[in-house]
RNA sequence: GGAGAGGUGGCAGAGCGGUUGAAUGCACCGGUCUUGAAAACCGGCAGACUCUCACGAGUCUCGUGGGUUCAAAUCCCACCCUCUCCGCCA
């Protein structure tokens, strides 16, 4: 949600930034909302006013033992005329409120203009892709190769999109799971937790899934409102929501590791093959809470602490920063790391990293208490995959293939592995 | 699943349907005192919104949503949540 002040004082400014984006932000039908809207609130108020003054006599009469008869006359028919005005006024409100839900966040100047994704700009690059002296296999090849991959099983008790990983794949996904808890939390200064994988309609309003983007979520069919996390940011984030934080108590760092649920409604056709693009998938999450005046400086140490992951993996990847029109709806600024897949030769999204400023700050009345103002105001949120743990297993299939289609272990991963040097087929 | 208790400000905790947006305490901020600190004392201290250049004024919020009433934190209904006991269970 973008500040209302700002909204109301610089709608032009509010909408040449968001027209970067490709979004039309229709100030002329804003300002006409806002004209009624402030029109029937000060109509209501000066109802409630004539009622709460008259209550008041009321009530002093009474205690004086005066008749009140007449006074309650004189306010018969007011009651009816606050309904009216109050109709008139939630009528209003309510558009205003779906328009203000409805708007992305502002992005920030050194966001690259652009349309698409083809206009993407390359930060930073790291490692290089290995060199193969004949058509590296891809991920599919490799683990069905090792019997280990299972897409039939999966179709069998659920459908498309999901996966079984059987055996030593099962436990490589575990592996990386846990070196990645373990590398946030004792290096990058991160809390574990541990959190719900069902959350409620206000949650998901609270980091800006709803009420926008309904059909990328799974909702359960039960009597309880609940729907399945898209990723983990929904429940840490939402740790701060209604709250107010000690300025002494910033920045916070929180990982969690939860498997995501989407739809993936509209991605129909794309990335059918293999586990890119699955239903359920697994991921690590880190989200930092901090001052307004350092989240610039906390997104780039956020990214850099995902970039480690892909570091100690030996996994080559870059740095995009997204440009405007391809930017997610909540976020002031992005940078994708993108890992090497040498089975697409191909650079593909492994870890989404956006400061989101306000923006879910004020959606979920997330706010910090400012010692040089002493009132409440909103925090700063971000958020990374740190990483993708799926994406991560296909990365280290594919860039670590052997000639005879066994995997290598990353050093980083071999303790978490028992030791064990190489995947094989049994 | 059964029975009961309860949800009030940053926290704890009062609150006969009518000067209660809310006593009191703690925490916090400012001041007096002190070489400094602590203690003590004095003062301030919920949030959101509207009008006003400003001073200031008004409206809403006591879990959420309805209802009764001239008037609701207070009465009624529904829902949500928390706690206790019993049962069941990973």
């Amino acid at each position: 949600m973008l500040d209302s002040k700002l909204l109301r004082t610089e709608p032009e400014v509010v909408a040449a930034n968001l027209a970067r984006r490709g979004f039309k932000l229709d100030v002329a039908h804003l300002q006409a909302l806002e004209e009624q809207r402030k029109k029937w609130q000060i109509k209501v108020d000066e109802l409630r006013n004539e009622r709460n003054v008259n209550a008041k006599s009321v009530g002093k009469a009474k205690a004086q033992g005066i008749d009140i008869a007449p006074l309650l006359k004189q306010v018969e028919d007011l009651g009816q005329q606050l309904a009216a005005a109050e109709a008139e006024f939630n009528a209003v409100q309510a558009q205003m409120d779906q328009l203000a839900m409805g708007l992305p966040n502002m992005l920030q100047d050194s966001v690259p203009e652009g349309a698409d994704e083809t206009h993407n700009v390359e930060v930073r690059r790291w490692g290089t892709p290995r060199e193969f002296p004949y058509a590296p296999l891809d991920h599919v090849a490799l683990g069905e190769g090792l019997m280990m991959l299972d897409f039939t099983n999966a179709a069998k008790i659920s459908g498309a999109r999901f996966v079984v990983l059987h055996k030593h794949l099962a436990r490589l996904q575990r592996a990386l799971t846990q070196f990645m808890l373990d590398l946030h939390t004792s290096e990058h200064g991160y809390q574990e937790l541990y959190v719900p994988y069902l959350v409620n309609a206000a949650s998901l309003t609270g980091t800006g899934q709803l009420p926008k983007f309904s059909e990328d979520l799974f909702s359960l069919k039960g009597e309880q409102d609940f729907f399945l996390i898209p990723t983990a940011e929904v429940p840490v984030t939402n740790m701060a929501r209604d709250e107010i934080i000690e300025a002494t108590a910033l920045p916070l760092r929180y990982v969690a590791h939860t498997p995501c649920f989407r739809s993936e409604a509209g991605s129909a056709g794309r990335d059918t093959r293999g586990m890119i693009r699955q239903h359920q998938f697994e991921k690590v999450e880190i989200v930092q809470l901090v001052r307004p005046q350092d989240s610039a400086a906390a997104h780039e140490e956020l990214t850099a602490h995902a970039e480690a992951i892909l570091q100690k993996l030996e996994l080559p990847y870059r740095v995009m920063a997204l440009c405007a029109g391809d930017i997610g709806f909540g976020s002031s600024k992005t940078y994708d790391l993108e890992v090497w897949l040498p089975g697409q030769q191909k650079y593909r999204e492994i870890s989404s990293c956006s400061n989101f400023e306000t923006f879910q700050a004020r959606r979920m009345q997330a706010r910090w208490r400012n010692p040089e103002t002493g009132k409440p105001e909103p925090l700063h949120t971000l958020n990374g995959s740190g990483v993708a743990v799926g994406r991560a297993l296909v990365a280290v299939l594919e860039n670590y293939q052997q000639p005879d289609g066994s995997i290598e272990i990353p050093a980083v991963l071999k303790p978490y592995m028992g030791g064990l040097e190489r995947i094989q087929k049994a």
